[in-house]
DNA sequence: CGAGTTCGCGAACGGTGTTCCCGAAGTCTA
DNA sequence: TAGACTTCGGGAACACCGTTCGCGAACTCG
């Protein structure tokens, strides 16, 4: 009857009179979430996701308005993971210290960098982090919008860093492979150089994120 | 015959012999663009690009070996109109001048920003842009490893300032509405503030991005 | 002119998100 | 307890998707 065009956060999850409902919201999540470990993004079907649950497909539609809501479920089940250490007063090691709890979650999770940067969403376990990161933020000049600007960027920023550690896929590999041939035909000597470079191993990959993290925020928050 | 596992800007567009093609891939990609700033990335199908060529689907492929070559395409044919200007020796606003140049392009493309983000893809166009970037840290100590993060900083930070700028999708209403609501809750009073300051109008979306992108990278090379 | 090769593309396959609809299963009221 | 009412489960169907197959047409080369 009614038009609910709310987010999923606003809607209430199951009506009071009628049949029970069998399963729950959580449980619908819980179930996206293991499809997607398993088998990646792609592999969070509908179909897929009802069979996880031993349904059909057309029942996830009582508990959730489309595929969209679906993902917003997963993306918020995935913020309440994320580890926020207490303050400690230095404000560029705290934050470097959210965007590691970030991280945490998105190491765990293969397919949820794709999903954060995609489609920023804030859920009631989001809007936590958010909450936490404009605490640290709370006793500097700057207006809302900045600290807003601090929070999004630390997440998308976070999120590039996941997705370049874990460059397995075909798409690096093509991305090497036309590196390598424009190295080779000596007209961009400065990306030979590079190429160089990145065949010497390096330090970890986390001394290299949070160092680069922490000059990134230095420089924003500074 | 061959088992072509190569980058396509690595396989011939064209055979020497036999009957000769009647479009070319810049001509695919032309409609693929058109199609996509008409209608959005869900709108690039292959369907829907063959129909914009008055063609069938499936002649697609003889020119591109699906639709992530078709995507690749796109993405590399707005590299090609990112302005470069002429370097000045300041680095953090030389390198600002990138920023803006990418920004130019996506502000161009709204479906750029998100491919961008989730398929960092690198074509001959791409390459150039890359170069140029290293050709402004060339008397910079540090690795290739390095620099290239700056590369893909850059171009993650400014798709992500593009998409929020242009935030006026039925997801940004929800996270809206749902803000609005957690704040008229009064359990984030920080949120709540947060609000607040976002009512009030400010400086020209242009100023605050450069602003920032100045002081990121300040902190990032500096 | 014939052999060889590639091109265009209709048809079909398996998968997708989503909607419809109806029988089943509960709750609430009398 | 009987019946009205409401919601739930989910099979079937629709429109669309990316991709493959196969064949007649079109062209080049010897």
């Amino acid at each position: 009857m009614a038009d609910y065009d709310e987010p999923i956060w606003l809607r209430p999850e199951r009506a009071a009179t009628g049949r029970p409902a069998v399963r729950s919201r959580p449980e619908i999540t819980a179930a996206a979430l293991a499809v997607a470990d398993r088998g990646g993004l792609d592999a969070v079907s509908m179909r897929n996701v009802a069979e996880e649950l031993g349904t059909g497909a057309a029942s996830l539609y009582r508990y959730v308005s489309g595929r969209d809501d679906l993902l917003d479920l997963m993306v918020d089940a995935t913020a309440a993971g994320v580890e926020l250490p207490q303050p400690t007063g230095d404000l560029v090691g705290d934050l470097v210290a959210v965007g590691e709890g970030l991280h945490g979650v998105m190491a765990r999770h293969e397919w949820l960098p794709e999903l954060v940067l995609t489609r920023p969403s804030l859920g009631p376990n989001g809007v936590a982090v958010l909450d936490h990161v404009l605490g640290l933020l709370a006793d500097r000049p700057g207006d809302g919008r900045a600290k807003l600007e601090v929070y999004a960027l630390l997440n998308a920023v976070v999120a590039t860093f996941a997705m370049n550690e874990r460059a397995a896929g075909i798409r690096a590999q093509h991305a090497a492979v036309y590196l390598g041939h424009v190295a080779a035909s000596g007209e961009h000597p400065r990306i030979a150089e590079l190429l160089g470079d990145l065949a010497v191993p390096t330090g970890s990959a986390e001394e290299r994120r949070t160092a680069a993290l922490a000059r990134l925020l230095s420089g924003l928050v500074g």
